[in-house]
DNA sequence: GCATTAACACGTA
DNA sequence: TACGTGTTAATGC
């Protein structure tokens, strides 16, 4: 056995309410829907926002859970997935800084369909079920932002499905990445990522290794710059469509 | 063939 | 010191 591994959702512990704490005040710049709303209903978000510091493996939140709030990521870096019957977990998802999720359970008032698990040390925010739907009630502003992110979502998932038939491992890396850097989704992602190469093998479903020479092809492509600790884009569009420029296979 | 794990050297925070 | 990167060797499907 490796002397560390990733635990696995299912033996992996779920983190608590109890932890958290009253949002700070230089935190909320990191929420990118706040400024839609005036002041009352700003009130009511920060007096009801809750913030918790969560540890690499942990779950935010579990599949068949009551839905208890919907969730921002303030720092750090989450994946969304699911197990299949035979066990085999299937990311759908990267969620960085400035990500919101669980606005789909949160309006059904159902059970999560989704493992939310950090990658690493975050810090994870969210507003009770509550207050979501008051806001919905009342603040236009909340509304277009929800739609336009289920929009956004959409389309990313759409993609997702893509890459799963087509990808060859290098387009998997670079079609996740494109994801990562979603500027509407994600505004807390400026042109650099912070992601290890360890935490995006984890992601896409690839060795540390392989994710690697991924990312040197990207860079010898001239999409993105690879930095210690992180990502930098040098083409998004390029990122997003990308496939594999390699054979040629010439015919004999 | 292609990806994986294990192991190592090296540089950085 | 602990962590992240880049690389090679051995192994598996």
């Amino acid at each position: 056995m490796p002397s560390v591994s990733f635990p696995s959702a299912r033996q992996a512990s779920t983190v608590r309410v109890s932890r958290s704490r009253a949002i700070l005040p230089e935190e909320l710049s990191a929420i990118p829907w706040l400024d839609r709303l005036d002041g009352q209903e700003r009130a009511r978000v920060v007096d009801d926002l809750r913030v918790v510091s969560v540890e690499p493996g942990e779950l935010v939140c579990r599949v068949g859970r009551p839905v208890t709030y919907w969730f921002g990521v303030i720092d750090g870096l989450l994946k969304m997935s699911n197990d299949t019957a035979q066990g085999m977990p299937i990311t759908f998802t990267g969620l960085p800084p400035g990500g919101w999720f669980g606005e789909g359970t949160v309006l059904k008032r159902e059970a999560y369909r989704y493992n939310i698990q950090a990658l690493r040390k975050s810090l994870v925010t969210g507003i009770t079920v509550d207050t979501f739907h008051w806001l919905l009630d009342r603040s236009i502003g909340f509304n277009r932002h929800v739609m336009m992110q289920l929009n956004e979502r959409l389309g990313q998932f759409i993609a997702a499905r893509e890459i799963d038939r087509l990808g060859s491992a290098n387009a998997r890396v670079a079609r996740s990445l494109g994801s990562l850097f979603h500027p509407v989704l994600y505004p807390g992602v400026g042109s650099l990522l912070r992601i290890t190469q360890q935490e995006l093998g984890y992601l896409v479903g690839l060795s540390r290794q392989r994710v690697n020479e991924a990312l040197q092809v990207l860079q010898q492509a001239r999409l993105i710059g690879v930095e210690y600790g992180g990502l930098r884009v040098l083409d998004l569009d390029g990122l997003r469509r990308y496939l594999d420029a390699e054979p040629a296979p010439t015919v004999a």
